[in-house]
DNA sequence: CACCCGAATCAACAGGGTGTCGAAGAATTC
DNA sequence: GAATTCTTCGACACCCTGTTGATTCGGGTG
């Protein structure tokens, strides 16, 4: 996944580049995705257009560098957690949602940027997708872990109810961080995720 | 929220208006809403492309035109569906959640282009969240007046549970109908989402 | 230290989409 | 059949994208 569009590696070239990362990151946070011109990014990187195009090759190539950070902080992130689900299974998936409440309010114009442009550009959409599947696949081994020792019963096919709360998290998370309305204040988000969750599973 | 745009209302003018929007159901079945330019309606509707501007202001105001119809047939399959919550609660939310599950089944690529354009039309954003609103309204009653005769245990914030419950149907029926990976299959949401709605509103 | 070569930059162009005129065409009314 | 109103479209101005060929810049090399 590294080296996107970059033709050599030389040092102001690596400059320029995070330069319009960090641009793009800036802006977003005030306007969408394609209210931001590429005339925006590069002026904001202090190169003209074109120069833009040495670096990227579109806006979406932009975003995509930005969201392939976050999806790897999160990744990161989740893999360092302790796993005692047995000990209390309510404090760990806490844990668990707590990382994902965390880096999506950190990065919330990049995410919300990311899930408006999957809808029409096939490489976020394949990167947001593996990520989807790499935590759905984490949390469906929980719970048929937690199910084959007897905490949780037998039910709903474990993916599917995987796969539902991932969708969960990431839409109510989207909602509350992007002052959407209706939404769940984002204090709140932490404890009816988990408290959904926990339900899910466990009765 | 009737009589969007249109100046007059004479006969050949309806028609006209509603093979736009007919043309606009369709492609939008095989194409994204921003693949779909103006012309593209236009010469579907067999007028030319200013002549579209007669009848809608903009891409976006067809949109609004659908999705407003697409919420109107929920709202009236929901209002006269049997509330016997008391009977068989399982029974009865799922027949709440089948109205979903089957509208958006059935206008999925309207859905589709309105979630996608909510996004960055405040109009489109409105008309939704005041729909989301609505439904959330809904269920934040019938929670309470579960927990009010004993049926469902105090816990959540009700209104905070109905939104994410919400929020939940609304992403795992875009993913399931529009073919994401991962989603739960169609066949399958109408069970899991009964499932999770249940167990965190009843236990 | 002059030269060269490739990295980096930009002015200018082509293409495509949007929204807006004012004028031309069709229908209705008197 | 003239006047009025509704409806349509050709042509224009504008904005954004992505590309290309010429130009500048700076460090390694003889």
């Amino acid at each position: 996944m590294p080296q996107r569009s970059r033709r050599t590696a030389r040092l102001s070239g690596d400059e320029r580049q995070e330069a319009i990362l960090l641009t793009a990151e800036t802006l977003l946070a005030s306007r969408s995705l394609d209210e931001i011109s590429i005339e925006d990014l590069a002026s904001g990187a202090g190169i003209s257009r074109p120069g833009f195009y040495f670096y990227f090759s579109s806006k979406d190539d932009v975003l995509l560098a930005l969201l392939d950070r976050v999806i790897g902080e999160v990744q990161q992130r989740v893999v360092t957690l302790p796993r005692d689900f047995d000990a209390d299974p309510e404090a760990a998936w806490r844990r668990v949602i707590g990382v994902f409440v965390e880096v999506f309010a950190a990065h919330r114009a990049v995410s919300a940027a990311a899930i408006g442009a999957r809808l029409r550009n096939a490489e976020v959409e394949a990167l947001w997708s593996g990520a989807m599947q790499t935590w759905v696949g984490y949390a469906t081994d929980v719970i048929v872990a937690e199910r084959a020792r007897g905490a949780a019963p037998a039910g709903t096919d474990a993916r599917a109810l995987a796969i539902a709360l991932n969708l969960l998290n990431e839409r109510v998370l989207f909602a509350a961080f992007n002052g959407e309305t209706p939404a769940v204040a984002p204090s709140q988000a932490l404890d009816v995720l988990t408290g959904i969750w926990v339900r899910s599973i466990y009765s």
